[in-house]
RNA sequence: GGCGCUGGAGCCUGAUGGUAAGGCGACUGCCUGCAAAGCAGUUUUAAGUGGGUUCGAUUCCCACCGGCGUCUCCA
């Protein structure tokens, strides 16, 4: 099968191919932890999995990479950002956003790292990400590459890409590298300096030229520090990424390197310096892959504006009024197609909810017509050829999920067959739990005793023709988010997922 | 200002040089005590603007306009 993804290093579509025959290494930028992961962060980080998960599809064997970013880096003119954590846990303390005792000591910046990592892991096992739920150990923290980074920067001052300033900091030499700049059009002939308002003159100063980089800043008194040739002091914020993908995936170059395309300048930029400088290679990633930023309601999400929400404000009910199934919002994450700005609406949600209800509703059907067969289906299946050639089309979503709604209404007559290839299109969509999945299936169409109680209720009333404190009840029900049905005999109820 | 992406019905969107497909929503009917769900049907003047190529352009090309990202915190 022809693949496509549109690299963002050439600007275009380009046929997929791996390095080495059926095996794909990619590697994902990753959250930084000190603060809860918002639905942002996880449309972009999603949106890898969906690649992760169509490549596996396909047949590949994918070797997947995200880091963790638990180092406090500097801000240039602002506080660090561990420090901006320490005191918004303190406040999230008093309200408790994060549970008494969560974190013993706010100001201990590793066991705040350690309780956003956590947090983080937990939220991405609801949403399918597959990394998080199957292979924990490709999702390295920063702080356990301390050394290798080190490693890297006295290699690439051998090798005449950094140097040491006359403050003692470590840079970058971009000058030292030609291609700087290919991936991001920023070559430095179009640099403005400053222009993006971020950089001080105070700290360019020293620089060899004005875009270089920052590899390893002494500085007794940063929060997070390590020992190194250069004195005490922390990493750059680039050279992790570096220095992570190579150890945890073993090669100097890599398939695929994915992040959200706000990664694209300066930091996809900077790791292709750092690493092909390090390595001598022409490349470090073949594909740069990036994914677009999602709004909300139309506008961008942000703090001031009051639509920023996290995973989580988004499962308790925060933006809907209602808990969200993570089956829901996995769903809604990646239904649009990942270089096109997503919407994320409350609409959409609840549009979301009733495709994944469908999807569970069509497999429970199956599964008790199959009576425990499950046929052998691969790619030479019409259908899930037809679902899979639209993913290759630059994972092409919106045209696989076309295919998947014809498939829903056609005829089920091999329910064995259906049921396969219904678990082949979920294993790339995993919107519903398969073995081992990620998504938890304990509220998947259950209900909990309160509405046990009120369909009982209701029966009874029913059976007396007290149709008044029958409705009376299914509107409770309602309330309480449960579909009710009523048929000749019974009453079923089954709680909606968003 | 540079570089890059993007523009379609109420919303999300597929394919495509020749009738623009699908999903959601909405509406109607069957069903129901009434609903819901399900099924059937309806939702027919939807492509930012202006040029160009063409017998014919939503599609290819150019310009413009709008939206977005980036230009040293960032998914």
């Amino acid at each position: 099968m022809k693949i496509n993804f549109y690299n963002s290093l050439t600007n275009q579509q380009e046929e997929f191919k791996s390095i080495q025959d059926g095996v794909v290494k990619m590697y994902s930028c990753g959250p930084t932890v000190y603060d809860f992961a918002h639905i942002g962060n996880f449309r972009s980080f999603l949106f890898g999995d969906l690649m992760r998960r169509f490549l596996e599809l396909v047949g590949y064997e994918v070797q997947h990479v995200m880091n963790i970013t638990d180092v406090g880096h500097m801000v240039e003119g602002e506080a660090d950002k561990m420090l901006a954590a320490a005191s918004r846990v303190k406040e999230n303390k008093k309200s408790g956003r994060v549970p008494e005792g969560a974190i013993e000591d706010p100001n201990d910046p590793y066991q705040i790292a350690d309780y956003y990592t956590k947090a983080f892991l937990d939220d991405a096992n609801k949403l399918g990400y597959k990394v998080a739920a199957e292979y924990p150990q490709s999702m390295p923290r920063a702080t356990d590459y301390i050394e290798g980074m080190i490693k890297m920067i006295e290699r690439l001052i051998e090798r005449g890409h950094a140097y040491v300033a006359s403050d003692g900091v470590v840079y970058y030499s971009v000058e030292s590298f030609p291609e700087y700049g290919n991936l991001s059009g920023n070559t430095m002939d179009k640099l403005q300096s400053g222009a993006g308002g971020r950089v001080s003159d105070q700290n360019q100063s020293m620089k060899k030229h004005p875009a270089d980089f920052l590899l390893w800043k002494p500085d007794q008194k940063h929060i997070m520090k390590w020992e190194s040739p250069w004195g005490v002091g922390y990493p750059g914020w680039h050279i992790e990424c570096s220095v992570m993908a190579a150890e945890k995936l073993g090669q100097d170059v890599i398939d695929i390197h994915t992040g959200g395309e706000d990664l694209i300048f300066p930091h996809h930029e900077c790791e292709i310096a750092q690493s092909c400088g390090c390595s001598g290679e022409s490349h470090f990633a073949n594909y740069w892959v990036h994914a677009r930023f999602l709004f909300v309601e139309g506008d961008k999400m942000s703090k001031s504006q009051g639509n920023f929400y996290t995973a989580r404000d988004v499962f308790e009910g925060k933006v809907t009024g209602k808990p969200v199934h993570p089956a829901v919002l996995r769903f809604e994450l990646i239904k649009s197609h990942y270089r096109s700005n997503m919407n994320f609406t409350k609409k959409g949600l609840t549009d979301s909810a009733n495709t994944v209800m469908k999807l569970i509703e069509l497999r429970q059907e199956l599964e008790s017509k199959a009576e425990g067969k499950m046929a052998e289906v691969d790619l030479s299946n019409p259908v899930l050829n037809d679902f899979a050639t639209a993913l290759a089309d630059d994972l092409n979503i919106a045209g696989a999920l076309a295919v998947m709604h014809t498939w829903i209404k056609s005829d089920h007559s091999d329910p064995a067959l259906s049921l396969a290839i219904w678990d082949k299109m979920n294993s790339v969509l995993a919107i519903a739990p398969i073995g081992g999945e990620g998504v938890s299936d304990a509220d998947d169409g259950g209900s909990d005793d309160e509405g046990e109680a009120m369909r009982l209720e209701m029966v009874a009333a029913r059976e007396a023709k007290d149709y008044a404190k029958s409705d009376e009840l299914r509107d409770k029900l309602i309330a309480a988010g449960y579909d009710v049905q009523i048929g000749k005999t019974e009453v079923t109820i089954k709680k909606k997922l968003a």
